[in-house]
Order: C-alpha cells, then structure tokens, then sequence
DNA sequence: CTGAAAGCGCTTACAG
DNA sequence: CTGAAAGCGCTTACAG
C-alpha cells in the first residue's frame, strides 16, 4: 500500500542506505544524486514509516499526556499548551484520562508504554508516588505536574505552589471576618498530603482558627459540578454553622454556589465560595468566582519544554520549574 | 533494557514463535507449556512490544482525533467520549488541534498517518474535502464528524441535525418578536456552505425577514470568547438596529454578552443572544444562556464506534449516523 | 503440539 | 561519495 523507501532506491537507480541519507540529512551525498532522489520521493510521494525506524532507533517521536479529566477546562487549556508546544518540537501525543484514580493512571502509564512513547507528563496521583519512580526506573523520563514528589531520577518536577494558593484562598475568607471555615477537597486522597488541605490548615492556625475535620468534606470518585454540588449541600444542612468554603477546584466551586442558590443561601453575603485554578468560565458565571489563578497554557508548555531536554540529555538531572499563583477577588468571597 | 520475546523464550526454555502463540493466544499449545511461558512472562515483566508487532501485522492499535481546539469544552467532552469508547475497545488515541485551519488539518492528518495510526476521527474544515478523500484513498479510513461531506468508500459521517439546530434557534428569536436578527458566524468558511449558516437563512427567509450580509460577521481566525467578543463590538456599533444574534457557539455567544455588558445593552431586554453547543457553563453564566444542545460526550462515543466498525469490516460502506439537537430555552433570549 | 526461516521498513556500523 | 549485511522485535506461512 504505502511506498516504502525501497521503491524510492529503485526509481532513482541508487541503494536503500542512500536514500536513508538523504531522508535523515546526514552524511556527505553528491548533489546531484540527492537532487535525485529528491526528486523519486516526490514522485511517489514517499513518506517514511516512523514505525520501522522506531524500531531500530527506540525513538517513535511521541509523548504521552496522563491527566485527570479532559472535560475538566483546567486540565483541557494545560493540554492546549502542552499540544502547542509539543508539534514544533516534532512531537505528537497521546491522550488519556485517569479519572483521578490510581489504577486506571497505572493502566494508561504502561499501555502508553506499550507504545513506545518516549516520554510522558503526568498530573499523578499521590498513591502511585512509588510506581511511578518504578516505572521510570525501568521505562522512560516523566514529567510530574503539581505533585511534590521527592527528587528521583528520570523524574522531572513542574510545580505551581498551591499551598500558597490555598494559604492566599484561606487568608481571604479571614479577611472578610469569616472564622468557620470549610473545604470541599474533591477526591479522598489522603489528606495530610494533599496541598490544598495543607495551606487551608496552616491559613487556619495561623489567624487561630479552628480546623474542625467534619468541614472538610470528601468521599467522592469524580471531581465536577456535580460533585461540588452534593457535597456543598451535605456541608449546608449538616452544619449550618459554616459560613464559608474553600473548595478544590472552580468546577467543585461552582457546584457549591448552584446548592446555594436551591438552598436559599445567597452568594457571598450567606455563604461565601472560593474556588481553584481559575478556568476561563470563572469569571462568567453568577457570581463571577473568586479563585486562585493558575497560568495553565504555561504549566502545559513548561511540562513539554523540561520533558524534551530530559529526552535530549538523558544523564542530566532537572530542578523543579515553579511557577506562581495569584488570588482573583472576584464576587462569590 | 526491555525484555524481549526471545528473552521469555530461553527463559521458558521453547521457541520465540511458541511464546507469540501464548501472547496471542492462538493456535492449540499444550497446557503444560504454556502455563511455563506465562510463568516466565510474569517472572521477567514481559511486555510485548506494539511497535515491532505493528511492523508486521500493519495495526498500531492507535486512532488520531483532530478538532479543532481542545481547549474549547465542546470539544473536550466530545473527547471524553472518544476516549471513553477507545480504551474498552484495545484503542490509545493521539490529540491534534487544528484551530479550523485547512492547512493545519492536513498537518495533523499526515503527522498522524506516519505514526501508521489505524485510523482517525475528524471535525473538518469543509476546504478539506477532495484533500480527505484522496487521503482516505491511499492511506486509511476516517470518520468524520458534523460535516455533510459526499458520501464516498472509507469515509463514514456521523452528523448532528446542525442547520434544523439553527433553525430551531432562529425561529425562536422570531416568535420573541425580532425582525432585524444576526449572526456572528466565526471563522470565515464559504459562508454558503456552512450548515449553521444555511439554517439561519432559511428561517429567515421562510419567516419573510430580510438577510441582510452586513449582518452576518466572521473574518477571525479563531473561535472563541475573545472573538465574539470583538465581532459583537463591531456589530453593535455599526448595525445598532439589529436586536438580536444567533452565535456560531456557545464562546462566541459569551463574547457576545460581555460585549454588551460593557456597551450597556441589557440581555436579553435590549439585546437577544443564542448560542450553539450548550457547554457545561452555558446554563451557569449570567444571564444563562439560551442555546442549541448537542449531546457532546454521545457523539464522541458513536464516532468511535463507527470507526471500530470500518477497521473490523474494511470492505462494507457504513450509513451516516445522526443525532439530534435541541433548543435549551434559558435566560439570554 | 512445536520450530526454523523469511520478512515487515527502516538504521547502524563497517567497507570500499 | 556510495553500498551490502545485519538487526530492531515481532508475526506469517510452511514444515514436521
């Protein structure tokens, strides 16, 4: 069916191996006969199988993207960046979603493993801190996105700091007089690691707040509206008391604000509702969302950039790109 | 570094062939030995290689997805649903935006072809059309998506009722009593060959309103919330006889309602938007935002389906496959 | 039930 | 400046 580069050697009257030359650009070839075969590989309209040279050269140009939740516009506007910048790097990419579990994320590592990727980013789960330092023990370089995972090599860190986001969230609730204070934490990972819960706590003790466990809520596999929206109105009626959430993420946020307005509870003057991560709906809704920004395009394009100088400098190992956060006082706090 | 298929081989002390046998699980081998190469496959962490398999049966067990802007939630749950439906089915999928760029599309396409993907699924430019046919030709099956292409062999659509969807919006923004109504159609396609175009002519027309063309604005590479913006600006300053717009999408209806926020016109009282798509936040934003559902995540699903269709049963011609729209009646008209 | 040979489409040393 | 041989890690007929 294709032309492979054996037909290409027939029609210019030269070997397969010249060819090759002229294809990858090395070595030194006549000009005429490269003018040659140039011109045979027009003809046909030869293209290389990037399969067969995978093969023999281990490297198949490809990257793999391990996120939570495509349909999440945190995660989709981080691929944008990540897709923006991995083509003119030469690079195509493999999607997949781990729903925020850790055995679907270990399936997704090693069935992009199969395929010979070269490398992957990967916004991990906290249980598989250990798998995934295996894995690159064994496979290939990962980019681990906002996860504080302790130095290992073949494992490159790109790390927003939300603790900070969550301490700036917090700080702000305080600073409107609010002093029973809860969070929406998405999924139950544990939570002593989850930086979120961290800032949110350090914030607490620090204005001398109380921290009382039954405010932060959890429990649920998925992270969305609809998650946010369950769990905010199990927080209203089990504990009226609270005037104020620090939730996850904007998607759990907004959930927070629908069971608000079916409750009754207007936001922010009876409830007040900060969010994370800023998606470019933030500012769209009712109320317009206060939230801790994150530059995602950015995260996506840094991942790529880092993921492609381990793949070209293998030995090397790579501090942690940081970048910033920054609180957006919008309406809903 | 990765164990090879002659490695489980000397280690289970039978030929490479019989240790294919047992990863294919063809063929009769006695029970005795295949429970040994199992054993020496787990012992050694075996894992076939997909690359040097794919030389030779000419299937990567990969699909190409090209939209055109992940970063826009229309396309990222229709995204979910293609990667939903492609792991169950033994599929990893590559991501590829197109920013609804001729040229870009057939960047990706043959990007994608050269890693031998088994086949794609592809929302289109309509310039494309003859290209994606020659494509499918010579190389391998696609399905397209929302595009009324002419049928031809290795080519399946799956289609939503678009132009009903723009009638259905149109119509309802003439019983609301407007008669100066326009569109802001995104990217500059042929305008007469876009389906939401025609379905805008057509009940206007049928309603004995004018179409008036300075009305219908597109001319902006890009399609979202900046730019409906931008073309709402203009249409309002230029044209402040028109009351109300039906929007390519649900971003540039956003870009819209900004528009007029800042311009001081009411919506819907002074000024009337629709949208297309009905993404999550189409019902959050202020106002909520009255516009045509498509079921994003279905649609993504039956694309797959379809497509593991064809490359099951290469020689049959498949039927388009059409889903339904809907008016979602909320706030903003 | 099991194996030896050929080949998928390329690149990598090695010659000349 | 150009080419013949070997091999990347598998599967596909073909034998036995």
């Amino acid at each position: 069916m294709a032309v492979t580069m054996r037909e290409v050697a027939q029609e210019s009257g030269v070997s397969i191996k010249t060819v090759s030359r002229v294809v990858n650009n090395q070595g030194e070839i006549s000009e005429e006969t490269r003018q040659r075969v140039l011109a045979a590989i027009k003809r046909l309209e030869y293209r290389p199988s990037k399969l067969a040279r995978a093969l023999v050269t281990q490297r198949t140009d490809t990257v793999g993207l391990i996120l939570g939740d495509i349909a999440n516009p945190f995660f989709s506007e981080v691929a944008r960046g990540v897709l923006d910048r991995a083509r003119p790097a030469g690079y195509d990419v493999f999607l997949c979603n781990s729903d925020y579990d850790p055995q679907q994320e270990i399936h997704a590592l090693y069935s992009l493993a199969d395929h010979n990727v070269d490398g992957m980013i990967i916004f991990p789960c906290w249980e598989n801190e250990e798998k995934l330092k295996a894995f690159v023990d064994q496979y290939m370089p990962l980019v681990v996105v906002n996860r504080v995972f302790a130095p290992h090599p073949g494992m490159a860190l790109v790390l927003n700091d939300i603790r900070r986001g969550a301490r700036l969230a917090v700080e702000y609730l305080v600073s409107k007089g609010h002093t029973a204070i809860g969070m929406l934490a998405g999924r139950a990972a544990p939570l002593h690691v989850m930086e979120r819960v961290q800032g949110f706590r350090e914030a607490l003790v620090a204005h001398g707040l109380p921290v009382v466990d039954e405010w932060i809520l959890t429990g649920s596999p998925n992270i969305d509206v609809a998650r946010g929206y369950e769990a905010a109105r199990q927080l209203l009626t089990q504990h009226p008391q609270v005037t104020a959430v620090f939730a996850y993420n904007d998607l759990i946020a907004m959930g927070a604000i629908r069971a608000c307005s079916e409750l009754g509870r207007r936001v922010p003057d009876d409830f007040a509702v900060v969010g994370f991560d800023d998606i470019e709906f933030a500012g769209m809704i009712a109320p317009p969302l206060t939230t801790v920004h994150i530059d995602k395009y950015t995260l996506g394009q840094q991942a790529v950039t880092r993921l492609v100088e381990m793949l070209d400098d293998p030995e090397s190992d790579f501090p942690p790109i940081r970048l910033d956060v920054e609180l957006m006082i919008r309406k809903s706090a």
